[in-house]
DNA sequence: CCTGTTTTCGAATGATATTTCTATTTTTTG
DNA sequence: CAAAAAATAGAAATATCATTCGAAAACAGG
């Protein structure tokens, strides 16, 4: 919001070479273009081209996922919220070739004005006084828009592959811990249900990398993993993908582990209000996944 | 941003009297409330009961068409557009009872955080040649029907009953088998996380009724059943309501065996598409369940 | 036309946010 | 395993912002 700088000229030949020399390292010096939109940054991000180190890619899930909360919040909240340095979102900003975290700011500032025109007229008056009930509209208000989501932009040609693929194994191990750990565990029921065997690695007992050790190349591993990737479940999928099985995820962003892991990926993002988050998406496409396979076996 | 100063202190009765006395012109002053929601903002403004001088009615004005340019501004853009003094705006602000500008915008923050989630809300309704498209979108609808239930009729008060039970006791036991054990699953991990203790009957080793053997009457079970009814669960509660134990339940029908032995339970009924059954309205009541508990505990 | 009150303006002030810089930690490389 | 490079955290510095306050202007009533 402030702290703007004076040095917000437009990175000139000159300049260029100087962080160039300096720093070794911008995306600029790399051929890269600042992006002028929201959308060239998200595309930059979700080209996978850059490899970030830990800190950089905690902010580019968070801005990836939490766009409003940037375009609204200061650089101390963005940054606590992201679980990093206010000093780390600002070396993000200036990878990007701005000249700092303001700069960049407006790019989802813009974004919101953008979509948001001032509109005027509508009214919706849902006086709520119960908290609970609050809580509860809420959380089926971040469900519905988690579905939603999948509506517009979904990947059908990544799902068609998924369902060729898990149709084709012989056997399919189901993995996901914490929060994807509800979603496999349903995926793996209505396989059983409907005669598709599976193995659920649940690891009770610390068996799982046991029986990822029994993956075989004829095998296909559908793995569930969201933000932060801190579970076993990366591990589980390297031993898979090491021993050659088939590996198709069901993820949350770009930034996943498991995103390079896979043959191919799906991208489902769940809402969250109040912290906590929606399985709605996730356990939908995952039903629409389970009925794909059951119709290429039979059909 | 800044400067929130130190006279953020609610207008007491006798700075209210200090200001009618000095300024002698408050809102407050005058019988009304400080706005809380940006609706309410929106009825004083368009209730015209207020008579603005020319340059607060510029504002007042300008915060009706443009509420978007002030609450990704700042105070200064802001004034500039709207043709008049930062301090203007401050005044502005004081007049509702807001302790400043700051104060005053997050109002406008709040209401664009809460309006854009993240994307949602348009469908598009495109006949589908894709039969996995078609499933899924019959999925995604099966899971929004479910949901949107929830919103009309739903049992508050049980709701509220549920959760002082839950909230009392001294150790929760979280019971539910097959379509209900994803539910399970994540109300043990959320409760968990939300540092609720909690015991997660998942039947591993067949333990199950060692484990409800060991319930007493200060803990209380929330089970989670749907229909078929043919699973170990009424078995367990059974047993855990002969220990005297609060049953709080989770199923879809009067006919749950388990309604009978509950002190309360809510009827959640979820819709199917083509055999697979939706648990997204289970899970968001779920959610709902453990914040009202973290709620009641810490609160 | 004058006087008391209300409103507006704009500079001074106090507070906050952003950025820069450096020591430390982590990672990579030979 | 050691040395070099990169990345990070944290604090200090700096720029910007929000608020206050006194004076000038506009207004209303007599």
């Amino acid at each position: 919001m402030s702290g703007r700088g004076k040095a917000a000229e437009e990175p000139s030949a000159h300049s260029l070479e100087t962080v160039a020399r300096k720093r070794s390292r911008s995306l600029a010096a790399l051929g890269y273009t600042k992006p002028q939109t929201y959308e060239e940054l998200r595309a930059v991000l979700a080209s996978g081209t850059v490899h970030f180190p830990k800190r950089l890619r905690q902010v580019a899930i968070f801005l990836w996922q939490h766009p409003s909360e940037v375009a609204l919040g200061t650089i101390a909240q963005v940054a606590d919220q992201a679980g990093v340095q206010p000093s780390t979102l600002v070396r993000f900003a200036q990878i990007f070739g701005y000249s700092g975290f303001s700069d960049f700011q407006l790019l989802f500032k813009d974004r919101m004005k953008g979509s948001w025109p001032d509109m005027q007229g509508s009214q919706d008056e849902t006086g709520e006084p119960n908290a609970n009930l609050h809580f509860l509209n809420g959380m089926v208000g971040a469900c519905q828009a988690s579905l939603g989501r999948i509506g517009n932009d979904f990947d059908i040609a990544a799902f068609e592959t998924m369902v060729d693929h898990l149709a084709a194994a012989e056997l399919i191990y189901v993995i996901g811990s914490k929060r994807a750990f509800p979603v496999t565990t349903y995926l793996s029921l209505t396989l059983s249900q409907q005669g598709v065997r599976n193995v659920l690695v649940d690891n009770v007992g610390s068996t799982a990398l046991d029986q990822v050790g029994c993956i075989t190349p004829r095998d296909a591993v559908l793995a569930v993993s969201f933000s932060p990737y801190n579970s076993i479940t990366p591990d589980l999928v390297a031993v898979a993908h090491e021993r050659k099985a088939r590996i198709l995820t069901i993820t949350d962003s770009t930034f996943s582990p498991l995103a390079k892991l896979s043959d191919t990926w799906l991208e489902v993002v769940e809402q969250d209000f109040g912290g906590f988050r929606s399985l709605a998406a996730s356990l939908a496409v995952g039903m629409a996944l389970v009925h794909g396979v059951v119709a290429r076996r039979t059909g």
